[in-house]
DNA sequence: CATGAATGAGGATTCATTCAT
DNA sequence: TATGAATGAATCCTCATTCAT
């Protein structure tokens, strides 16, 4: 229907201004939603009153998310693409070692949990227990997750002229790493109203985290020895 | 109401047969929920579907608990309860070593998770994001846990010749280690579906956490040292 | 739980109380509904008003019905007995002629339509078009009706020394009877504010119905006269 | 605006060629609708599943139609005109006589019902208790039937010598002979999913519809001179 | 103590209609 | 004219809790 060559400009502008505006729009609302979730909690929380958070109608709600679960789920996507911004980063940059965990954790703490606590607390608390769509979702956030750590714990023992270990023994060391840091999250920040201990804790846990996960990769390592051991005898 | 002397003894034996009664009543209805909790979810499962499970009325359930959350807080009592007694067990035995740390884990994943499924499903998924109340109780529960766990690496640490470490260091390794195995529990049990590899999980992950807490304990030592070293200068 | 003899008494009394009420309550919400969707419109009814008008409260239709379509299905249940009984009468008394059919159409004008206005248009305008379930229903109570008006249609015409005809031809007249009633009452009664001339009109539509089917039933025969006398050629 | 003598002829042409596009986007809305409401029901029918089937927006569906509610009036509007070409036909060629009706009833069936399945569907059932605008429009496509086959019915019962009767006796015989057909398509055609045997049954009707017809006008007749002999003496 | 019918506030969701572009 | 995003009133239904029996 544009005619000319500025036609297609014009309809571009305008479509891509649209675009713009929807995407804002959407932000809007799970902001609106985030701050209420992790305010009031997930049930507490009526689609009317996001619609006022977010200064539109109860209608339009629905034109950019299917359902209220809907949004939980979507929340959780930007959380999952904050959470593994900020933690792979310090994976990414070059080779990991030890202190890439120390260095993670405290990115983990300061920069994610310090940074938007509303999304801490929808992560560990309010999509927690709210139903299997929901679920599903977390799920995969903290296979990712897993599977970031996994790779650089594999990087790590190996630079640090560790035998390769069994893939459940990585598996496993990683979630060790992340429940760690959850729990003490949830202790310190959602339940402990010590957020201004956070730098301290995070310094300490950074320090204690090393000197685990060093313990563990090494414990691991004998484990295999002693298997093979046995196996060869 | 009790009449000649005798009455006394008469109305005792049957108050105590009510009592145990009711309490057997309660446990039933605690049981029927947790069933349920667990299975469809805690929002999911109505009061009279409790009600039918514990074949009794509606109104009943009312006559042992004050409402809907006050049953899941009083699940979570049990369950703390369950809890501190399969893990604590393993500390107050005799000398805490570093090697009880195992025994707990084990203890917890086959002892608790192993036994009682449900148990684990509402202590990890469906108390969170359930209320103040609820929250509330799930916190004390992890206090306590802390606290049992916290007694006895200050136990370990002392045996193992380390210095004392500061409150917090305690503190944060206790929460670390309660960590793990939330997630651990989480992932394999809950999302897992992997419960067949339960046993091995569970060696492995003991053999791990003895290098962890190891590791987390001298490097815990080693940070207050040069602290200290700091200090000094 | 009772004891003694007279124990079952009471209970049973009480019990049987207890049914009675609920049907009752069951028939005032019947009757609320009736009048509302005929009056309004079954769509413009909502189940409060409904809920009001029974003087119970909206949770407690949901006792008796499991949605307001169900209330619908039901009402078409009772309009359903009505009118086979009223209709149905004039032909189980005793061997049926043609002068039954005259009759059953004035006890339908008068002793239905006139009786229970509200159930007429109910049957006639408002469980129509709202759904599947209600089609069902409505389907089943005309097929009910034909069957009655078939089975006497036979009984006359063989009386009347016809020969028997196709059950087709049987089941079509008996289609072409209901459908004239059918229409008459929309036209004079829902459409037409013509209740004053129902007596008239009832008189005159038996007179001629009297005609109708006497002379379908003698152009059945004819036809099938007809075909047998082509197939023999 | 019309610049020259001939602007006008280029505004009227292009304005002609406006309002033929006008009036095919308007039947473009109306079959959508059509094939939908009679599809799934005029209430689980949205103006966005129309506006899509007819490749509109749904803003436009508005510049056609003032309302939901407009969009089946209108329809009634198109089918009233199908219904009565086709019927008025067999009475319009020339004298009409007894057959007359036997031939409206075939073309009923077979040219309306059988040609626009989706039309017939709409007219008994879709339009029925849908509010009072559509309720209205409904009576009148009714009255303007009966008016059409009560001119024909007088014709015939003249041509046939029979004495003229009331205007009551023509006019019930009329909604009688109607009520038939709807009665017998809707069994047979929107419930029956016998779709088949269409050509039978409509053959079948028309025989008997024959008979019922001549008998009815007999009975008036007679009812007619019992009256005038009793008013006599 | 036990029952289970009754309550009614509350909430998610839909959809006909409007109007700025 | 055409669009389709925005609106918000309207409604069905659920379910925790109470209380008369």
């Amino acid at each position: 229907m544009a005619r000319h060559g500025e036609g297609t400009t014009v309809e571009s502008r305008s479509s891509r201004r649209r675009q713009r505006e929807r995407e804002q729009r959407r932000e809007t609302i799970l902001h609106a939603a985030e701050a209420l979730f992790a305010g009031g909690g997930y049930h507490a929380t009526s689609i009317e009153q996001i619609a006022d958070q977010a200064e539109i109608s109860v209608g339009s709600v629905y034109l950019y998310f299917r359902s209220k679960e809907d949004i939980l789920v979507h929340l959780l996507e930007e959380i999952s693409l904050q959470l593994r911004a900020v933690v792979g980063r310090e994976f990414q940059r070059e080779q990991p070692t030890l202190e890439s965990f120390a260095r993670a954790g405290r990115a983990f703490l300061e920069g994610f949990c310090g940074q938007s606590y509303p999304s801490l607390v929808i992560l560990l608390r309010e999509s927690v227990g709210q139903g299997p769509a929901v679920e599903q979702r977390r799920r995969e956030l903290f296979t990712g997750l897993n599977d970031d750590i996994a790779s650089a714990l594999t990087e790590v023992s190996r630079s640090m002229g560790l035998a390769p270990r069994s893939p459940r023994s990585t598996e496993l060391i990683a979630f060790a790493i992340i429940g760690m840091f959850e729990r003490v999250a949830y202790q310190y920040l959602i339940w402990g109203d010590r957020g201004e201990e956070l730098p301290t804790v995070a310094e300490e846990l950074a320090t204690l985290v090393l000197g685990g996960v060093g313990g563990m990769l090494r414990r691991a390592e004998e484990q295999r020895g002693g298997e093979g051991a046995r196996q060869c005898g």
